[in-house]
DNA sequence: GTTACCATGTAAAAAGTTACATGATTCT
DNA sequence: AGAATCATGTAACTTTTTACATGGTAAC
């Protein structure tokens, strides 16, 4: 499992509350690892048991108090130990893949639609992506440790979203095609 | 979800046990939907309490009896309204990711080979599809129907590989180089 | 005044993983 | 004799998702 380790990396870049990871959550190192609110109060929760984290409340003025984490010693121990172990390849789950191949025990021309929306859903999702690398990465051959492995995260954003829309026009040709014929 | 769906539409191309569903999950529609044979008994008795599929019983000679499932009318308009509905784009979730992200706070020579490692095991996933592709579809353009979903399913596979390992090389060569300076 | 943001949680249901269990047959 | 294949399942556990719940502050 990966959430506590996701949040050890995030939590050593700067400590936070759950619902500041939360958010963190939400961009950057939720691309690749979604998870919601609940999900990461429950965890650090457990990783207070484990004493991977340490926590302490901290009063705000006009807000409600909050309760900040850090990583402790041992969660760095963890962590690093967890770095060097070896995993399994990620898997794919996709409900688009299993409408494609369904297609013709329904509606096709739905099928297609639906195709259509994931084109654009990923389309966007890659300007996201290519903006950010714009904006913060704009001269690569120079990054180094920390940056340049953000980076590289963010490059394998990119190549996914790309792939996906080309895939999606792939199909979306393919069915076109064959729903006029 | 889309375990019953996936189900559905292998069990609308061919009827079969529990465990033949099993086999096809290893490979095939498993490729994008992965589940195991547990997973593929519990779910088959929740679409027999649903009346999405029928079951009876096949006694066999030389092999233990074998409990076939059919899609059943309802089982049919269940996929169909399915293949009809919005549902979210896929979400990755990659333990390598979060590695490469968290290499700086480890041992980035563990997490280099972890990433030839997978680069490896994309490249041998990749090599399994083009090989299908070859055998399979030689002719792609001549293809409709079910047969061209499948096979567009099969492309969307090697599109996901090819790009795995591509990020993997590039990656790789971004890590290597920084860790020689 | 109502929407959005800050901040935390409980509870239950659904889905997925891992381990264990059985028993016959066919192939080497 | 031992391994692999066929065929089904139970049980326990972990993880994820969804819904519900609270309560203050700030902005429009």
């Amino acid at each position: 499992m990966a959430l506590e380790h996701a949040i050890l990396v995030s939590l050593d870049e700067r400590s936070g509350s759950g619902y500041e990871l939360a958010q963190r959550f939400e961009k950057s190192i939720g691309f690749f690892w979604p998870a919601t609110h609940q999900q990461i109060y429950r965890t650090l929760k457990r990783m207070v048991d484990l004493a991977w984290v340490s926590c302490h409340e901290v009063a705000q003025d006009g807000r409600p108090d909050k309760k900040v984490y850090e990583v402790t010693e041992a969660g760095r121990d963890e962590l690093a130990r967890w770095l060097a172990s070896p995993g399994e390849p990620e898997t794919v789950r996709s409900d688009l893949a299993v409408k494609v191949r369904g297609a013709s025990l329904g509606d096709a021309k739905a099928v297609i639609a639906e195709l259509a929306r994931h084109r654009d859903l990923h389309a966007e999702r890659l300007d996201v992506y290519l903006a950010f690398e714009k904006k913060d990465f704009p001269d690569p051959s120079t990054l180094s440790g920390r940056r340049l492995h953000q980076y590289l995260i963010l490059r394998g954003g990119i190549r996914a979203e790309q792939g996906l829309v080309e895939w999606c026009d792939e199909a979306l040709a393919a069915m076109r095609e064959d729903d006029r014929r």
